[in-house]
DNA sequence: TCGGATAATTGAACGTGTTCAAATTTTTCT
DNA sequence: AGAAAAATTTGAACACGTTCAATTATCCGA
C-alpha cells in the first residue's frame, strides 16, 4: 500500500533513485537486517533491534518493507542475480548436456551455501500457498520464468539429440528437478551439505540417462503420454 | 514440558483416560478449536477466542497443547487414521498394481478434501525443517513409517512382477510420489481440486508404466544406479 | 472420610510483529 | 527563495501467541 506511493513517484518524476534520502534509509535498513540475520539468526533478530541498530524508528522499517518476511525476500533476489551470473560462465565452457547440467547445479549449490541457515525460514514462508514468495505463485512468475530460462539455456546449448516435443518441456521439467534438489538441500544438515552434493551428482547422471532413454523411438508412446499430461495441466 | 507430567501420570497410574476431568477439557478445547478453524480459518482464530468459546482461560489451552500449531497436528493425526481405514477397503478389493495405487491415491484425495482450506497452514508449518510436523523430521518418523507401510501394502498385494531390488525401495518411492501429489493438491485451487485428480490419474498411469519398464532386464543397469543412489543416501 | 499430593486452571504480564495518526523532512513548482 | 505537496519518520498503541507464579480442583492412599 505504502509502497505504491513510492512506485508512482518513481514513475511520474525521476528521483527516488539510489541517491535520494528515502532510498538511502531503505538500503541502510536492509543491510542492517541482513547482517543481523546472519549473526543471530532470523527468529532471534527483532524488528525493534534492526530499527535501533539502523538508528531508525520501528515504523520506518514498515514504510520500506511490508513485513519482516519481506526483508528475507531481499536475500532471494540477491541470490538470483548471483546465480544468473555464475551460471553464465559455466554455460560458456561446457557443451555436453550432462556437464552443463552438472555445472549449473553445482554453481547453484555453491551460491546458496552461505544462506543455508536462512533457507529454512525462507522456505517456511515460501511454502505458504498464499505467500507471494511461493515459487508457484503468480507474483513470482517473473522470477520463475527467469529461472526456467536458465535451464532452457542448459538444453539449448547442449549437443544432445532431443526430440522437439520433449525439448519444449524439458526446461520446466529440469527446473522442477532443481526444486526437488533444493528441497533436499534445505533439509540437509550434513557438514557442508555434502549429502546434497552426492544426491545432485547421482541424480544428474540419472536425469541425463532418462532424457536419452526418453528420446529413443520405442519410448515415444510413454513420452507422448507424459507430455500430454503436462499440456493438459497447463490448461 | 508440561505434557511430560501428563505422560508420566498416564504411565504410572491409570487415570488420565477418557473419563478424567483433564482429558475432558482437552477434548473440549480441541473440538472447539477445530470447529473454529473450520468456520473462520486458522489465522483468524485467536487462542483467546478458542479459550473463551470453550469456557476456559487462555493458559489452559497451553497446558493441554504446546502451541497453536500443535492444535493443527490433531487434524493431521485424525486424517491419518481415516486414511488407513478407508484404504484398507480398497486394498481388499483390487489386485492389479495400477488399480491398487489408483484406489489408494483416490481415497487419500477424497479423505483430505474437507481439509483443503487448512492444508496451506499445516503445510507452512510442516515445511519448516525445525518443525516436528515436518514429514522428514525424526519426530514424525512413526507417522512416515506407517504411511510408507500403506504403500508397501499396495505393492505387496499386487500381482505385478517386480524385481526384488526394486520392490524393496518401491514403497518409499511411492510415498515420495504421493507427497508430490499432495504438494500439488495444496496449491490447487480449482473447484473441488479437480486438477489434482487429473494429475493423479495421469501420473498413476505413468508411474505404473515406469515400474513395468524398470522391471525389464535391459533396464537393469539404470535401475541399479538409481537403487545404489537411494542406498547411498540412507548412509 | 480425610489430608496430602498431584493435576488442572487461572489471568495478569511479557515480548513480538505490526499499525497509524501525527510530526517532520525532503522535494517540487512558481 | 518560499510555500505547497509529497515523502518520510516517529513512537505510542494494538493484538497476538505465549509464559508463569499463584490458586483451585481432583485424585488416591490410609
Amino acid at each position: 500500500m505504502r509502497r505504491k506511493t513510492l512506485h508512482k513517484r518513481a514513475l511520474t518524476v525521476e528521483s527516488g533513485e539510489a541517491g535520494s534520502k528515502g532510498e538511502q534509509t531503505r538500503s541502510l535498513i536492509l543491510e542492517t537486517a541482513l547482517k543481523m540475520f546472519g549473526e543471530r539468526g532470523y527468529e532471534e533478530t527483532t524488528m525493534r533491534a534492526i530499527a535501533e541498530m539502523a538508528g531508525v524508528a520501528p515504523g520506518a522499517t514498515y514504510y520500506h518493507f511490508r513485513s519482516k518476511e519481506h526483508l528475507i525476500q531481499a536475500y532471494y533476489e540477491r541470490m538470483h542475480e548471483i546465480h544468473a551470473e555464475s551460471c553464465a560462465e559455466v554455460l560458456k565452457k561446457e557443451r555436453a548436456l550432462k556437464d552443463r547440467l552438472l555445472g549449473v547445479m553445482g554453481q547453484i549449490l555453491k551460491d546458496m551455501a552461505p544462506y543455508h541457515q536462512f533457507a529454512g525460514v525462507l522456505f517456511k514462508t515460501a511454502a505458504d500457498p498464499q505467500s507471494p514468495l511461493n515459487p508457484f505463485s503468480p507474483e513470482s512468475e517473473p522470477a520463475r520464468r527467469a529461472s526456467i530460462e536458465l535451464f532452457a539455456d542448459v538444453v539449448r546449448g547442449a549437443k544432445a539429440k532431443i526430440p522437439p516435443d520433449l525439448g519444449a518441456e524439458l526446461p520446466a521439467l529440469l527446473w522442477l528437478y532443481h526444486m526437488g534438489v533444493v528441497l533436499f538441500w534445505i533439509h540437509d544438515d550434513s557438514s557442508g551439505q555434502h549429502r546434497t552434493r552426492r544426491l545432485m551428482e547421482h541424480t544428474v547422471e540419472i536425469v541425463v540417462r532418462l532424457i536419452q532413454l526418453a528420446s529413443l523411438s520405442p519410448m515415444r508412446p510413454l513420452r507422448k503420454t507424459v507430455l500430454k499430461m503436462l499440456a493438459d495441466l497447463r490448461e
